[in-house]
RNA sequence: GGAGAGGUGACCGAGUUGGCUGAAGGUGCACGCCUGCUAAGCGUGUGUGGGUCAAAAGCCCACCCAGGGUUCGAAUCCCUGCCUCUCCGCCA
């Protein structure tokens, strides 16, 4: 959420970046209901001002034995009107507040300016495109050959987009998992949570998929819970409403967890194979630092994702994404694009954002600073990774001649363990 | 799911016969003093949000889980929701 007060005196400001993100909100709307809120709220505290003295004076009165009917007549007047004149400012602070939640995080400068994905930017490539002395599969064909998926019966008990990982193939996708965690754990410093899959509204809120993205989430009618896109929501939200100290700054977490989304309107698209599900597992990065470390944070957490493709071998590149392709809630995003030579096309497998202060504002998360000044922290998040487009690329890229697969000697171990 | 108890500031914890309590006390934190050895003591200060203001100061308003209600006036009374704890039931 941005500051209403930032609105305020930078009104062309915001304009500007819900146009360069494509987003849609009314900002005269939002001024005018600033205004007759601000004008509301007077009016009350003045009223409430008289009437809290005259409330004194009655109790005075009282204790002292004497009458005090003019006053408790003339407060009973001043009491229904401040009621009439409270509803009016509860709704348009509630108006106000619903407004707000529209307007999207605003792009730092640096961001390129552009409508779509054509527009982003390749910050830079690590290695090269592997070559094959013969026609490289699909993973698809690889699974199938080897035994690794079973797509079908996933549809079957539940639906398209949810995979079934059989025998070796299970195998990897918790050995890729494990490595990861791990790796982030024991070499970039993060501390290990194990979250909850199902959210409630608030917590949704907080982070900015709600209002926007109610749509592409699945939902539990009974309880109103979420489950969750991604592990970005819940631990994010896990300092909601508190105030840390900057001691207790950075905060690194990373988990795991499976991630659901309905993808509504995105049927039909990429959707071959393991490219795109309903239900997929995520390692994620989440980091809380005071504001002025979030820049470099970016960075780091974009080279610990990068880390990973680097231990497996893998060819990528990194895009610095457009203001049209940052999310709403991002003020800049790194997106990892991992190779895969049977499908011959880049696979995103992570995305890297600073938030700023948006989702704290949202959520509420504070910091007290050195100074003893209350401020809102900074939140970034990144995938380190997902596992489906990065099994895509593992098994595209290390398929032998024979449609066999041999893993990349790191996770060799992982997949070895004995008992 | 049934019965009971409770939710106060960064934290712990007073205050519920309604009225100078934004809220005692303690911890923590900040600054200063003292001391000199990784201790303690003493002093002072220390909530958040909003409005007014160019800004600061000042002034005003709100906030004792959340949302309603009663009242001239509520942390204190009533209702609803959420959460925590204890007991019972059910289940992994």
């Amino acid at each position: 959420m941005i500051d209403i007060k930032f609105i305020r005196n930078n009104p062309d400001l915001v304009r500007e970046a819900i146009k360069n993100k494509n987003e849609k909100a009314d900002i005269n709307a939002l001024l005018a209901i600033d205004e007759s809120r601000r004008k509301l709220q007077y009016d009350f505290d003045n009223l409430k001002s008289r009437q809290n003295s005259v409330s004194q004076t009655i109790a005075r009165k009282k204790k002292a034995g004497e009458n005090a009917d003019a006053e408790l007549q003339e407060m009973a007047v001043v009491a229904e009107e401040n009621k009439r004149i409270a509803a009016d400012l509860t709704a348009a602070n509630n108006e106000l507040e619903a407004l707000l939640l529209t307007i999207p995080n605003i792009p730092q400068p640096e961001v390129p300016v552009g409508r779509d994905e054509s527009a982003n930017t390749i910050e830079r490539v690590w290695g090269t495109q592997p070559e094959y002395s013969f026609e490289p599969k699909d993973h698809l064909a690889i699974a199938n050959q080897n035994g690794y998926l079973d797509l079908p019966r996933g549809a079957k008990i539940s639906g398209s987009g949810f995979p079934i990982y059989t025998g070796q193939g299970a195998r990897l996708e918790r050995a890729l998992i494990s490595f990861m965690l791990e790796y982030h754990l024991q070499k970039h410093g993060y501390e290990e949570l194990m979250v909850p899959l199902a959210v409630n509204r608030k917590t949704m809120t907080g982070t900015g998929q709600l209002p926007k993205l109610e749509d592409d989430m699945y939902h539990i009618n009974e309880d109103d819970l979420f489950l969750i896109p991604t592990a970005e929501v819940p631990v994010t939200n896990i300092y909601a409403d508190e105030v840390l100290s900057y001691k207790d700054l950075p905060k690194c977490y990373v988990s795991y967890t499976p991630c659901f989304r309905r993808e509504a309107g995105s049927y039909g698209k990429d959707t071959k194979g393991l490219q795109r599900l309903h239900q997929f597992n995520k390692v994620e990065m989440v980091r809380f630092v005071e504001p002025e470390q979030s820049p470099a944070t970016l960075e780091e957490m974009l080279r610990n994702a990068e880390a990973i493709l680097q231990a497996f071998g893998l060819h990528y590149r990194v895009l610095n994404l457009c203001t049209g392709d940052t999310s709403f809630a991002s003020q800049r995003t790194y997106d990892l694009e991992v190779w895969a030579p049977g499908s011959q096309k880049y696979l995103e497998v992570s995305s890297v954002s600073n938030f700023g202060e948006f989702q704290a504002r949202r959520a509420n998360i504070r910091y007290k600073d050195k100074d003893g000044k209350v401020r809102h922290l900074h939140t970034l998040n990144g995938s380190g990774l997902a596992t489906p487009r990065l099994m895509i690329a593992l098994l595209e890229t290390y398929q032998q001649v024979d449609g066999s697969f041999v893993a990349p000697e790191v996770l060799k171990p992982w997949l070895g363990i004995r008992l």
